[in-house]
DNA sequence: AATTTGACCCGTC
DNA sequence: AGACGGGCCAAAT
């Protein structure tokens, strides 16, 4: 028999997991799209993702943290929630160059650099 | 009910 | 790093 690889999942349901796990996302870290997607149990969702940002309207959802997968920023360069998503990843200590951000942060230590943190 | 759209992703070159 | 092509899937037209 085939399986299928995921499950159709109520819509209502999907959205509030997706949002969920933005919520979840720690200060000064970020996730992509797909990540998102995957996290909340919907693997093959990034663009559903997207969607619910374009439409999000929930001031305190760190949005700002959801990039795509090569690490840049998700909007058009130069526009209006380019420039702020650079700056609030700024602000929460997140490098930002050219609305790319570098997720291998120069480790602290040798070991961090081998091993990772933890 | 068919087509288009979107803050996407991945392998390849 | 960047360019291209093809794939993906729910929601909006």
């Amino acid at each position: 028999m085939k399986a299928p690889l995921n499950e159709s999942v109520d819509p209502a349901l999907g959205h509030a997991r997706i949002l969920k796990v933005i919520r979840n996302i720690p200060r000064g870290q970020v996730l992509g799209y797909g990540e998102v997607a995957a996290k909340a149990g919907l693997p093959g969702r990034a663009r559903l993702v997207a969607r619910l940002l374009g439409n999000n309207d929930d001031p305190d959802l760190p949005w700002h943290r959801v990039l795509r997968s090569d690490g840049r920023i998700a909007m058009p360069e130069g526009s209006r929630g380019w420039r702020e998503q650079s700056q609030r990843l700024r602000a929460e200590g997140v490098v930002v160059e050219n609305g790319r951000v570098k997720r291998a942060k120069p480790a602290n230590s040798m070991d961090e650099a081998i091993w990772g943190p933890g």
